[in-house]
DNA sequence: AATTTACAAGGATATATTTCCTATATAGGC
DNA sequence: GCCTATATAGGAAATATATCCTTGTAAATT
């Protein structure tokens, strides 16, 4: 599992900023100032939109995120308005959160929005797609540092049937596109709508062996054509 | 448990956005109006400054920020320019993200750094002060949604001492603060120096008793007065 | 091939924010 | 109370960004 740990490691342990040093403001105010063009120029490649599309679709004339327009002829940076950013967030559907995670490369990792759901819900139809990532409309949503994964959501057990690992009301975090290796806990859901809670203890071309968290219960083993997707836990509330 | 896991849920538990609905643009772009001069008026504060020495101590005309020259006479709102922004972050050594943090009343929870240590670490003197919080330098940091308690720390897992629940390399994150009830894992520090991480049974005005976490562990009954610290472990990677 | 649409550069003008300036209010020190 | 410094309101002018408009290019459509 060292592997694993350093994985969480390197995901989450982040170099914060240190005491602030002595700077020159000029330096600084141009670096603010290409992040917020390029923070723009991201914006709209999101919404697979042009800067003059963006401008359009914000009410703003077409040339006004212009590339040809962000220095002035003396040389002086022209900024964007604050009033003219905000339109666009508008025109967009962003908020100012998203527009600022845009802006900084040097930002602390940024909260992500993980849905939530019950786990006895989780093997009900509708609440996922054939990706095994969340769908649906029932998902609640709680925030958690980014796991690396877009489409990791969370589960709130229920019932005492994993434990000592999980007790009733626990909520863990799941990642559907993590890879999964024996030892991993994971989550399997089936195609007869079970949710699953295990243990991977191997996988082949051909069966999926789970031993049960439970030690009331016994090992699993499942033909890979039962198993929809695997997710592996990877944070756990106590 | 139930009651725990609700103050868990109270705490990382948010009200997120909702998909964007119709809405008239003047209603947003007045909120976020408001709210940028809001947190304009707030790293003022922060800072010890008035609008206007903040204004002034970004090398912009003392009027800059007053409270009179945000809406025209004409009734339209004036924003501040991205760049008297800017200049006002650098000026107070703040960064976008801290901005992001006042501007908006709906953020997500905060990041909150977490400082994190070895296990076996944790029994060594010089790592907690006599509240049982953090302190000295030893500790390197992760970040994570804010817990609720500002002396939270995190210990890695070392060995095997502590299965089927927390595994070599697992991190757990723990709250010294939190208050405590049969059933609640914990991490208890003793006078010689111990660091356990256990189930509290029971605790009485004269000892405390811990379940072990490893069934193949016994029972530990404690005498208060060897007791240092209890802390409530609250997340635990997987 | 001709036309239409989208995108972008560039210039002139309109509009919005900052700067400069003045006056008044407030707070702190003597 | 007086003096000084700071904070704030308000008006005019200077400066900066948005808007309007034109032109050129590329790609898609007819």
């Amino acid at each position: 599992m060292l592997v694993c740990a350093l994985r969480i490691r390197e995901q989450i342990f982040i170099p914060l900023a240190r005491d602030p040093v002595a700077r020159s403001l000029n330096g600084i105010a141009m670096l603010n100032h290409d992040q917020i063009w390029k923070a723009l120029d991201v914006l709209a490649q999101r919404h697979s939109l042009s800067p003059s599309a963006l401008a359009k679709k914000a009410g703003l004339d077409s040339t006004t995120f212009n590339k040809s327009k962000r220095m002035s002829l003396d040389g002086r940076p022209r900024w964007p308005s604050t009033e003219s950013i905000a339109k666009a967030l508008d025109a967009t559907g962003s908020n100012l959160n998203e527009f600022l995670r845009l802006v900084s490369d040097s930002a602390p990792p940024v909260l992500q929005t993980i849905p939530l759901i019950g786990f006895a819900q989780a093997g009900d139809g509708g609440f996922f797609d054939d990706g095994g990532f969340p769908a649906g409309s029932g998902w609640d949503e709680i925030a958690f540092p980014n796991v690396g994964d877009d489409h990791a959501y969370a589960l709130e057990i229920s019932g005492d049937s994993m434990l000592p690992l999980y007790r009733d009301g626990d909520t863990i975090i799941v990642s559907p596109t993590a890879s999964v290796r024996r030892g991993d806990r994971v989550v399997v859901r089936t195609t007869d709508g079970e949710v699953l809670a295990k243990e991977l203890r191997r996988q082949t071309p051909k069966t999926v062996e789970l031993r049960s968290l439970n030690p009331d219960h016994g090992d699993r083993i499942l033909p890979i054509e039962h198993v929809t997707t695997i997710g592996r836990i990877i944070w756990s509330s106590q």
